[in-house]
DNA sequence: GTTAATGCAAATGTTTTGCAGTATA
DNA sequence: TATACTGCAAAACATTTGCATTAAC
């Protein structure tokens, strides 16, 4: 008994729910990107990961962050140009806003994307598919102690 | 005689004002970065290059690039996850558009971005020191031939 | 003649893959 | 028990770097 039937919650039930093995790693990984709202690299994952799992391997998180991916649970970010940040999807379109200098990342949401996307559709006989804004600059706390140099 | 006096046209005289050396390589490469309107990679960049330059090696053209960024004559983008971009800078701000079929992409102007960065600014106290759009979509010919498939 | 740039090969850092062993369903 | 997932090590990929040689100034 209790194959199925126990009552499910949280990762658990997401992969079941989309016929997904239920392996120790891969519900860690997922929990731990719902935890961490916002932005993780593969690396940051896997040092996180390892505090609870210490066998687990960085390939492990490499191919369940792809297949998050591929589920749409999380979106893929280039922030800079070393490695790739992953995000958990949530309902809402937001924007990013990144310091220079200390590497925090704000979002921000973009009143203005729909009527955007519909000039640029309209304009360049496109269908569009998704906006990508990313702001760089340098945050208020950062201005302030290059000041105090 | 006719060692600076000569008329200086060109990447030649861009390399001589800002006091770089005038190398064969050099000269080839920002002269096809120039030609290139557009967006080349590192690679496409060196296989022009040999064509011209059989025995130009790769990490003379990254390291060109390097130092042409740095002089402010291109810019750097991140298109896809997989290699950076490069485009010489033009004096107008334009962001772009991305056939997320076959790769094609447009550039375009927006005139609501000077607005954009104020709000921004002032919203969440940065200095705001650049703003990219990336817009990604299916263009009109891609979309036509999905149609008669 | 000095100094900087080049070509080559080797190193780097991130991400992917092959394969034998292991855990899930 | 059949199949999918893991861990490990090795490969793949773009990019960088050390060093001896060569070219620019």
């Amino acid at each position: 008994m209790a194959t199925r039937t126990k009552q499910e919650t949280g990762v658990r039930k997401i992969l079941n729910d989309s016929r997904q093995r239920v392996t120790t790693q891969r519900a860690l990984l997922l929990d731990l990107l719902h935890r961490s709202h916002g932005h993780v690299d593969a690396d940051g994952l896997y040092r996180s990961a390892k505090k609870k799992n210490p066998r687990i391997s960085l390939s492990t998180v490499y191919r369940n962050l792809q297949l998050f991916k591929k589920m749409g649970l999380v979106d893929e970010r280039h922030f800079d140009e070393e490695h790739h940040h992953y995000e958990v999807k949530s309902g809402e379109e937001h924007q990013h806003l990144l310091c220079v200098n200390c590497g925090k990342v704000v979002e921000f949401d973009y009143p203005a994307g729909r009527k955007f996307r519909q000039d640029i559709a309209r304009k360049y006989d496109f269908d569009i598919t998704g906006v990508e804004v990313h702001v760089t600059g340098l945050c208020s706390s950062c201005r302030q102690s290059q000041r105090n140099k």
